[in-house]
DNA sequence: TTGTAAATCGGAATGATTCTTATTAATAAT
DNA sequence: ATTATTAATAAGAATCATTCCGATTTACAA
């Protein structure tokens, strides 16, 4: 999943293009990993000083349902990374200073299927927390 | 771990015995289950009408930072139960209808050294959400 | 070029959580 | 048992992320 790949995305599914749309996917690809909604609005505002919380977060909303991005809960708050491998399935490891992510290709789901004999399974999650290279450094 | 226990700990730490303390951990022992803070608030309110958020929430951060508790988020708000099994690692399968829990007692972080070359890990989280069965029934 | 529905803005509303200040109550010391 | 001390609580204001709403603007199709 590239920056093209996600503009294809929105408008074979029939969303307009505007500016606030690409910008944001293009922050969002070129940071690659976690960012908060403010994070994003306070980027954005330097090329669109009027732009609105709403916007942001009704853009980030729409990704995630087409699956452009992806988005995890983090202290308390929403956050939300391009969608680094949109074909394997996989979970990550996330610096819980800087937010970049590592992919991680293991799934504990993989091993429990007596575990969970009668439950109907919806969803997981997986993820590890600490500090990536730079920032144990 | 039982009620005894954490009243035990409570006392341990010097902390007061009111009776607003121990009918909390009585609930939440009781109940087994992931509970938010209002909905503790309002069984409390059976019993204290004047009950106020800000001793639930208290309490509850005590509870967890004693070990009592174990808390986690779920559709955007933290969550509360009963610290099921202290003396052995595990993680859950929760039910995203009535908020039961069932142990899994497989840890996804122990076939994963290499992966994690260089990184310092702090924490993880491993949850599977889905229905009970009797909620799927 | 124009019409229309979607996108955006601005600000108010919501909901969970935390903070502040004054009051009350549990335990320790007398 | 009484009192003093300090933690615990109540009440409500403050905060912060997120959503909603009504009015306006804009992308795109006709």
């Amino acid at each position: 999943m590239d920056l093209n790949d996600a503009i294809r995305i929105l408008k074979e599914n029939g969303y307009k293009y505007t500016g606030r749309r690409v910008d944001m996917l293009e922050y969002l690809s070129r940071e690659d990993r976690y960012l908060t909604a403010k994070e994003i609005l306070l980027k954005m505002r330097e090329t669109y000083p009027q732009l609105s919380f709403d916007t942001v977060y009704r853009n980030l909303s729409l990704y995630v349902e087409l699956g452009i991005l992806e988005s995890t809960e983090l202290s308390g708050e929403k956050q939300y990374r391009f969608n680094c491998d949109v074909d394997s399935h996989h979970h990550h490891f996330i610096c819980i200073q800087c937010g970049k992510t590592k992919e991680i290709h293991m799934c504990p789901m993989k091993n429990l299927t007596e575990e969970l004999e009668g439950l109907t399974i919806k969803d997981h999650k997986f993820e590890i927390y600490g500090y990536c290279q730079e920032c144990t450094a």
